[in-house]
RNA sequence: GCGGGCAUAGUGUAGUCUGGUUAUCACAUAGGCUUGCCAAGCCUAUAACCCGGGUUCAAAUCCCGGUGCCCGCACCA
């Protein structure tokens, strides 16, 4: 589907919109409504049962989303996370100060104050792409961190964390002792992110306010243990940074040991393939619609020494997009943190030398996923419109239907209240024809409705039974109700990925 | 941030150029009748001109500003 008709679907169905809508809405901020809330819900127990299943040496925690100065200072974000910007006078285009300094200085612009930038600008004599003009402006610093004052006298400040990434690296310390002193040593963390974006666009895919979930892996540089057996002969769709160069634009599909043999640790190859699992096999994105796209030594963040962005192609979106990404971070985090708490964030393992550990970050857009799910599985199959969500993803479990509401109310409410005492999350509907609520469940994504008919409430030998109708084909059979929550129960069980 | 386009019930739309009756139609939603396993039919009801200002006897329609969305540029998880 397009992007309008998409989001005018959700937003009909209730799964998002936009903040604000009465006052007009505000560029990049959405609200999800009772499907979409679910549904990220789910996204996210989902995330945690597969990567935090990697290794009992994987832990979730929870820590504050406001960051004090210090710690941004450190990260880098105060003075990195900026868009230097240099300005037109006489047409008004706007352009990247590092693209626009490309050719006078192609070590980039980081580190440098805007008033150093804006001599550079004027000494090089640079003109304007788009007119022709000398009248550059010097840059002006946008931080898109959004700073807010903390106490009552304001004096101390902080920042909304612009990424969930620095809240595990300042837990480190605390959870190597929590953990019990072992490498290697993983820290989850779903949370929000905030960033005053210039231009939030597209939905899900540039917001001010989102959800990331990501899993930081401290480990020693020495040895990096892994299941790579497990993994060895799995095929990944890799866009390599090489080929890129050599002028490739489609994927190719490598297997994990061709990975290594050209270079990549085993360790790495091991997380890219659970990730393209995670992809695959339980947000269930057909195998053609995902790639890895490497980044090579000039995209990538300075910080980071091997990264493959995880990219879905959306329909909606017109190409693929990026929905997560494996970065291998080195140090640099605990470096940075060492030097500026002052505390030494060295650790020594049992039996081993002091190390400082190197890190391994898997990190996930949820809201985008989140789209991603409704743009691979949501559409039109001839006159329907269904949501293929995997069983255990869908917001609604089971929907239970009277056929005929006045004569079979009632049992079917029993029903459906026992299944929920069962655990299972249940949407009873006895509104307007059998046919319309079947595709108003299909519509939500419910993988599965009970329809409680004249044969259940009888006294014949269908007596107790239901009709069970599966979404993706329609398909019907009668089943004793009280067979269907134990007869169901796999469907709605999160997938766990297999490691020994 | 820059440039272009767009903005009418829950959704999709007609009407805007050329100002003038009670703002069109479909679907959806709610109620009723009927039917009884895949968006059936009939009746009824609910429901909209993005916000602010200006021009005019009169503005959904023309002008200005704002906000939001889409596309391109520039960026980005």
């Amino acid at each position: 589907m397009k992007i309008d008709e998409l989001y005018a679907l959700l937003r009909r169905r209730g799964v998002l919109w936009p903040s604000a809508e009465i006052y007009g809405g505000t560029q990049g901020l959405y609200d999800y409504g009772p499907l979409g809330a679910a549904l990220k819900r789910r996204l996210q127990d989902a995330w945690a049962a597969w990567f935090l299943g990697l290794s009992p040496d994987y832990h979730r925690i929870e820590p504050a989303e406001i960051l004090p100065e210090a710690v941004v200072r450190a990260s880098g974000h105060l003075e990195n996370f900026t868009d230097a910007e240099v300005t037109c006078e006489k047409c008004g285009t706007a352009f990247r100060a590092e693209t626009l300094l490309e050719s006078v200085r192609p070590e980039g612009v980081d580190g440098l104050t805007p008033a150093e930038i804006g001599e550079i600008v004027r000494a090089s004599s640079i003109r304007c792409p788009s007119c022709g003009s000398t009248a550059l402006h010097v840059p002006r610093p946008f931080n898109m961190m959004f700073g807010v004052p903390l106490g009552v006298a304001g004096t101390e400040r902080g920042y909304l964390q612009p990424e969930t990434a620095q809240a595990s690296y300042l837990a480190f310390a605390r959870m190597w002792d929590v953990a019990r002193r072992s490498l290697p040593l993983g820290i989850a963390v779903i949370g929000h992110a905030y960033r005053n974006e210039i231009a939030p666009r597209q939905l899900l895919f540039r917001m001010r306010s989102f959800t990331q979930a990501e899993l930081q892996i401290f480990f020693d540089p020495a040895g990096f243990p892994v299941p790579f057996d497990r993994v060895a002969s799995e095929e990944l769709p890799v866009l390599r940074a090489a080929r890129r160069d050599a002028g490739a634009t489609e994927p190719e599909t490598a297997r994990a040991t061709e990975l290594v043999a050209s270079g990549l640790p085993e360790f790495y190859v091991y997380h890219l393939v659970q990730t393209y699992r995670f992809l695959r096999d339980v947000l269930r994105y057909p195998a053609g619609r995902i790639r890895f796209f490497e980044k090579s030594d000039r995209e990538r963040a300075f910080y980071n020494r091997i990264q493959f962005d995880a990219e879905v192609r959306f329909e909606s979106l017109g190409g693929f997009r990026e929905v997560g990404a494996v970065h291998y971070r080195g140090d640099y985090d605990l470096t940075r943190h060492t030097e500026g708490s002052g505390r030494d964030l060295a650790v020594t393992p049992t039996g081993g030398a002091k190390i400082l550990p190197h890190v391994l970050e898997l990190t996930f857009g949820v809201d985008r996923n989140l789209w991603a799910l409704a743009d691979v599985h949501l559409g039109r199959d001839g006159e329907r419109t269904v949501w293929h969500l995997p069983p255990y993803l869908a917001p609604v479990s089971v929907g239970v239907l009277p056929l005929i509401e006045k004569e079979h109310a009632a049992v079917a409410t029993e029903l459906a209240e026992s299944l929920a005492a069962a655990g299972v999350t249940v949407q009873y509907d006895d509104a307007s024809s059998i046919g319309r609520r079947y595709a108003r469940m299909d519509e939500a994504g419910t993988p599965y409705c009970l329809t409680v008919d004249g044969g259940t409430v009888g006294p014949g030998p269908e007596h107790g039974s239901v009709t069970l109708r599966e979404r993706d084909s329609k398909a019907q059979e009668r089943v004793p109700a009280s067979d269907v929550a134990a007869r169901l129960a796999p469907e709605f069980r999160l997938p766990r990925p297999s490691v020994r």
